[in-house]
DNA sequence: ATCGTATATGAGTGAAATCGAATATACTAA
DNA sequence: TTAGTATATTCGATTTCACTCATATACGAT
């Protein structure tokens, strides 16, 4: 929760692409995962640093971690939550993300299906 | 200027105390060094990085360097900007550096009647 | 021109970060 | 208990980073 510690753990680009769509909703692993195209170890390890620098959370309910927006942070760092709820809307790496979320959310959470509509 | 580059430069502990005296105070190279008590070459390095991402720039006197808080940084980043001046003020490490600036101003900015001092 | 001071930079080192592949662990369901 | 899925972690390779020491460059003063 120090502050270079958080600075430090914003400083990776994957790392926001994660944050950029926990902003929009909580997620598992594996759907960072397949939303974002990463492999399954990074985007354990980058959820791990987040949750490191009390950035993000995590619920765990059955096999699965849900892993949300710290709530302890926005009230201690608000203004550096703002900050990245607003650059992550204006930037075009994220845009893309974010499609793929939306797309993810409309074929119902099904991987199968969301796969389908990607390739 | 990238959002995750800044973050990269700023999650560092050394670079956070330079920049909690730069927000005191337009400060050159040799002063920096004095007041934290950081290699010559050390803080160049410090300053070139913070200076790349935008966050700092510097305006040359003769030999002297000074480097200040890039007014383009404060426009483009406001709120993060805000967030560091709030957190260097409230920070007990920072707080002793404030100390040595302010003996270091009370000295005339004399090197000679700074090293006194703090001896 | 030369000396002293201020700053930047090259080279080398050790620590830390990132990543993919493989493995270990935890949980569900049958 | 076994099979399958989700997640975390270890391992090894590669890269990046922070730092020091030494050197180069730039400028002023004499």
């Amino acid at each position: 929760m120090e502050l270079s510690e958080v600075f430090k753990t914003l400083g990776d680009e994957n790392r926001l692409r994660i944050l950029g769509i926990l902003f929009k909703q909580d997620l598992c692993v594996c759907e960072v995962e397949m939303i974002l195209n990463m492999t399954q170890s990074n985007v354990s390890r980058h959820l791990a640093k987040l949750k490191n620098a009390g950035i993000i959370s995590y619920d765990k309910q059955a096999q699965w971690v849900y892993y949300e927006i710290s709530k302890k942070f926005i009230e201690r760092y608000p203004k550096l939550y703002e900050l990245l709820v607003e650059e992550s809307k204006i930037s075009r790496t994220y845009e893309k993300d974010m499609a793929l979320l939306e797309q993810y959310k409309d074929s119902n959470c099904s991987f199968v299906e969301f796969k389908e509509t990607i390739l």
